[in-house]
DNA sequence: TATTGTTATACTCTATAACTATA
DNA sequence: TATAGTTATAGAGTATAACAATA
């Protein structure tokens, strides 16, 4: 158990964090934004997945998934096709279109940070990347704290799941 | 240095963490907004602060802050004086008001994340703090990128290294 | 001319609510 | 009734550009 001031710092390092990922953001091809990024990544992951699951693995809710997922469909970077087992469902997956994009994100992306994170060790990288899973894992299986509720208005947001 | 698929995880990482700060977003008192926050913390720390050096610490543009900062004014949280060695300039310093909600938040904060990393040591969260802020000053300390070659096969090569 | 700061505008991401269609 | 998905709307954060005032 960290004590206040140790939570104080953490809670600024995650605000400063901002900026890295604005420059991670800055770094994609143009016409290519951030939520399609995502989205583009998790189906390259994993294929044929329908918009309930993209959205619990985004941890989004599933509007704003069939926002993103819109915005690759426009650009024929996913095909969206009805599921035969359910109607009410659609069945996501990369174009060769999108697999070339999310290959030319994949390489920038490694560049940048090959770049940037020169002087860090594998072992390093891997500290960090297990360090915000973890995060993540935390903030998924608790419930809601106790003292300060609040907030439980319905709502259509998916649960954090880890991936 | 780390390989590709490994930034690769890291990117999915950073995407992901979106839904822990959402979370602590929520967590803050009404009229309270994440901007303010950033800004009321880091006067807190560093009082009598000018917009410049402020924005500099956010990591954000100059235009950014002064609506930050004009939020927490208009709520009689900052004080904004001129600077009597500079007639540009414009001092920041926390009103006893804003020193009330800054230690709200924080009391807020560490409850949160009491409850969420209950299980994590104080040294666990010690090293996510220091990679954070590792991670900020390593896309802090270089400048940018050089241009990206228009489109590289792909491959698992060895990324590029800079010295 | 350069710098400090503000304001106007536009863009991205997100959640909520209302809606359709199907289970 | 409940669930999968879409769309409309609003709120928050950000960057760029134009601007004013001062150095």
């Amino acid at each position: 158990m960290a004590e206040r001031t140790q939570y104080e710092e953490l809670v600024r390092q995650f605000s400063a964090f901002g900026a890295v990922k604005r420059e991670l953001g800055r770094n994609l091809p143009p016409d290519c934004l951030g939520g399609s990024v995502a989205v583009l990544t998790l189906i390259g992951r994993q294929s044929n997945i329908r918009m309930r699951r993209l959205a619990e693995l985004l941890a989004v809710d599933m509007s704003v998934t069939s926002r993103h997922v819109t915005h690759a469909v426009d650009r024929g970077w996913i095909e969206r096709s009805p599921d035969p087992a359910d109607k009410r469902s659609r069945i996501l997956r990369l174009t060769p279109e999108g697999q070339e994009r999310l290959e030319e994100i994949a390489e920038r992306t490694t560049q940048l940070l090959s770049h940037r994170l020169s002087d860090w060790s594998d072992d390093e990288v891997g500290q960090l990347i297990l360090l915000m899973a973890r995060l993540r894992a935390s903030f998924d299986d608790h419930g809601p704290v106790p003292v300060q509720p609040a907030r439980s208005a319905p709502s259509t947001r998916t649960p954090l799941i880890i991936t």
